[in-house]
RNA sequence: GGGCCUCUAGCUCAAUCGGCAGAGCAGCGGACUUUUAAUCCGCGGGUUGCGGGUUCGAUUCCCGCGGGGCCCA
């Protein structure tokens, strides 16, 4: 096979890459570029797409014996990830833009471009697991449960599975350094990468208040009265309890959470612990690993990158879908991914467009 | 000028009939993390405005002084 490998400049993708070439493809190795100016983006340690990640991967490249290109991608990532994160939080949701990397530039600009130019397929250093269900294509957890990405590689759809290759999959991260370390790549010691890649000091709410500027309003209580201010709701997210400098402490004592986002009247909500528990949401832009599902069904949801599988009941509305918690679960903010599993394998993602709070569910009835 | 209220941790406030002074926010440290200025855990010896008094014991009761606020002249 002719293998494109994303390669990051990270440990991951450059052992992802040797095992492609152990494995007799033809690998030609990529660095996507994501930014016009790569000193904007975290460097080194804390990225993947900055200049000395571009270095390193080359580096590695270079290491395997295997041809080396820079695609520059920054014109999409600004369009589709950089710009979408900034107008959800300029409508009061939390995006996740590492999946919506995945699914617009990772497994859909680059796979397109590979496509194209003849290659079969494409490898990443994703920790995920793919196998087959007769002529189709199934994405599965990791088996290393401490890294498994299939949360965030939830949206890509069966056609993008078949072009995808997941060489990490079924190792555990310490054998992967390892394995670096024995292969002579430079990587071995690199230290993870996290947070948000384009915004280079980690200081995402500064990111948002030169794209937004600022947007003063008012944090209220339940009942509506007035605890305090703040410069911008971008500033927040559901179940986000530091950061809201209340003076004045609740009648119980208690911290308090913010449990509602409104940019219209640019109001901040907050209230007790207990009220962030959600037993019901409604998700959109519902993507589908294999093929439509729809009706009622019973399956794990997951509402973050490494949060617990919690089972639940499935229901398909119209294009998108509702779902019933089996047990409330907290701190489930609009624009986040509800990723649905069926065991160990991905069954789609929505983007949770609605939450119904479990204590007002309760007061209904 | 008179009456009433108030003064506790950097900030906002708690502390039943006088009985070892605590919470929230902020700060610092740690855990977690390829999403959230996310979450979670740990860290509070402060002359309880000052000076007297009553009491075995005062943040709590009494007197005086000082700061702040409200009301009446």
């Amino acid at each position: 096979m002719r293998v494109l490998a994303a390669m990051s400049g990270g440990v991951d993708s450059a052992v992802a890459a040797a095992r492609m070439v152990d494995a007799g493809h033809e690998v030609t190795g990529v660095h996507l570029a994501l930014s016009k100016n790569p000193q904007s983006f975290r460097s080194g340690a804390r990225g993947c797409c900055s200049r000395e990640d571009s270095h390193d991967a080359r580096r590695a490249a270079d290491r395997l014996g295997i041809p080396f290109y820079v695609w520059d991608l920054s014109d999409r990532f600004v369009e589709d990830v950089i710009e979408d994160f900034v107008s959800e939080y300029a409508a009061g949701r939390t995006p996740n833009p590492c999946l919506r990397c995945n699914e617009k530039i990772k497994f859909a600009a680059v796979l397109e471009r590979g496509v194209a130019l003849g290659f079969d397929g494409v490898a990443t250093g994703h920790y995920a697991m793919l196998g087959r269900d007769g002529d189709h294509v199934t994405l599965n957890r990791a088996v290393d449960p401490g890294k498994d990405q299939s949360y965030v590689l939830g949206v890509l759809y069966q056609q993008q599975l078949a072009h995808s290759l997941f060489p990490l999959g079924d190792s555990l991260k310490s054998d992967v350094r390892l394995e670096a370390a024995e292969r002579g790549l430079t990587v071995a010691l690199k230290p993870d990468s996290h947070d948000i890649c384009f915004i280079a000091d980690g200081d995402t709410a500064g990111f948002l208040d030169r794209h937004l500027g600022s947007q003063p309003g008012a944090i209220l209580d339940e009942g509506g009265n007035r605890l305090g201010e703040h410069a911008g709701s971008h500033h927040f997210t559901i179940g986000q309890r530091k950061g809201l400098k209340i003076a004045a402490p609740a009648a119980d004592g208690k911290p308090r959470y913010v449990l509602d986002i409104s940019p219209v009247d640019k109001t901040v909500t907050v209230g007790p612990r207990e009220h962030l528990a959600v037993s019901r949401l409604e998700g959109i832009r519902c993507s589908w690993t294999q093929a439509e599902l729809l009706g009622e069904w019973s399956a794990l949801v997951q509402v973050r990158a490494h949060g617990a599988p919690m089972p639940a009941t499935i229901t398909r509305t119209g294009t998108g879908l509702v779902v019933e918690l089996a047990e409330p679960a907290h701190g489930i903010a609009s624009g986040q991914a509800v990723v649905i599993y069926d065991g160990e394998r991905v069954v789609g993602a929505a983007t949770i467009s609605a939450t119904t709070s479990a204590v007002a569910a309760q007061l209904a009835g």
